[in-house]
DNA sequence: GGCGTACTTTACGCAGCAGTAGCTAAGCTG
DNA sequence: CAGCTTAGCTACTGCTGCGTAAAGTACGCC
């Protein structure tokens, strides 16, 4: 069998190459358990190829494959939300449809940052892309629930936003071993645990 | 200042001393940072004992961790939710109540149990911790739910199940950082979102 | 007192792996 | 096609930390 030729590859190229092999064997084994020379295999490159185009570290690595899923996840569920304008309930289902979607249609990066250790190393960062959606969503939310005047929406909308983000994460978990992967059936599912407490909530 | 006198102390009180030292150290740094040394250290013994008593292995060690802070959960949840009789609502507030009692008092054991990563060679053993928690809850869920004739309740109740408990999750995750540690105020929230959801379900 | 053994100290073998030094060849430029 | 720049590779080095071996020490029971 005839090695694959050398090829000579713009960086944007290769940095993608890279981290799409990173986030695989990562999400498969975690951080420690993976090694930078699995990672060039699953790459079909070599390992300085993984050190020059990935952050020049593992940790490094790591951080960036977190930090580019998060923005998927992000952006994916934010522009869901904030699309065509409609009622407070079909927005929600919206979000988590996209959600959803998002999860199963990108596993691996899910997995990178939803199964990884919050402990040790990286912990900040795992916490910090967490944080972010969280975040979002009790804006999402502090936008549609009625607060009494003077007292900061997001004092009541974080706790809220925290428990939805945690459902959510929980289901597509049961979801993923189950094999259940229809976004409309998980969405329907949260809508009708959530959405009736929502509501009364809202005033 | 003298040294601590040694003393011999029957296997299961040695037992105790080294799991209670690795939970503590685990939670702090998880699996991969932590070193028997440290667990050694904490005990204040030394790492043959370690060894001896902990299952001949770090990795052992740590599953010995995983299984005993899950039987404490889960002994603590289960009890409260089939003690005495009462509504399905007074018993959803009260195991809800003794979940998040639990998790803030201990902290470590839930550290080890929900931020330890589930990638990796203990994932099967953090999987089936949080499984036996999730299938109680799906359990005492379908004691509660109308479900038609004929259907496995569990199909309907798992995926309710996977999401109160990932609720849950979110919701003690923020506590953790919000510094909002009374059961009573957290347990309410989560009421107050989930249970009109839950009610509608009864049928 | 003295014996068995629970415990300590110390030291080390070994394995896995992060990170790098130095070589090879791809492909542009004239 | 000759020559040079640099992307890419092969093959190492060094370190960290698990797990254990060996030899000594003191606790507590008879």
């Amino acid at each position: 069998m005839a090695p694959e030729p050398r090829r000579r590859l713009p960086p944007e190229q290769r940095e993608k190459q890279v981290l799409d092999a990173a986030v695989r064997v990562f999400s498969r084994s975690g951080f420690h358990d993976t090694s930078m020379d699995a990672v060039a295999e699953e790459a079909g490159l070599s390992k300085p190829m993984v050190y020059t185009h990935g952050g020049g570290s593992k940790e490094e690595l790591l951080r960036r494959c977190i930090r580019r899923e998060a923005d998927r996840l992000l952006s994916s569920v934010s522009g869901a939300a904030a699309g065509a304008p409609a009622d407070a309930e079909v927005r929600l289902r919206r979000g988590l449809h996209a959600f959803f979607t998002s999860v199963t249609t990108h596993r691996d990066g899910w997995s990178v940052l939803y199964r990884q250790a919050r402990t040790g190393a990286l912990a900040d960062e795992v916490q910090a892309a967490r944080t972010r959606i969280v975040d979002r969503v009790a804006q999402l939310l502090a936008a549609e629930l009625a607060v009494p005047d003077g007292v900061d929406p997001t004092t009541v909308t974080a706790p809220l936003a925290a428990a939805l983000a945690g459902a959510a994460e929980g289901l597509a978990d049961w979801a993923r071993d189950a094999d259940e992967p229809d976004p409309d059936v998980l969405a329907g599912t949260l809508m009708a645990l959530l959405w009736p407490g929502l509501a009364l909530l809202r005033g």
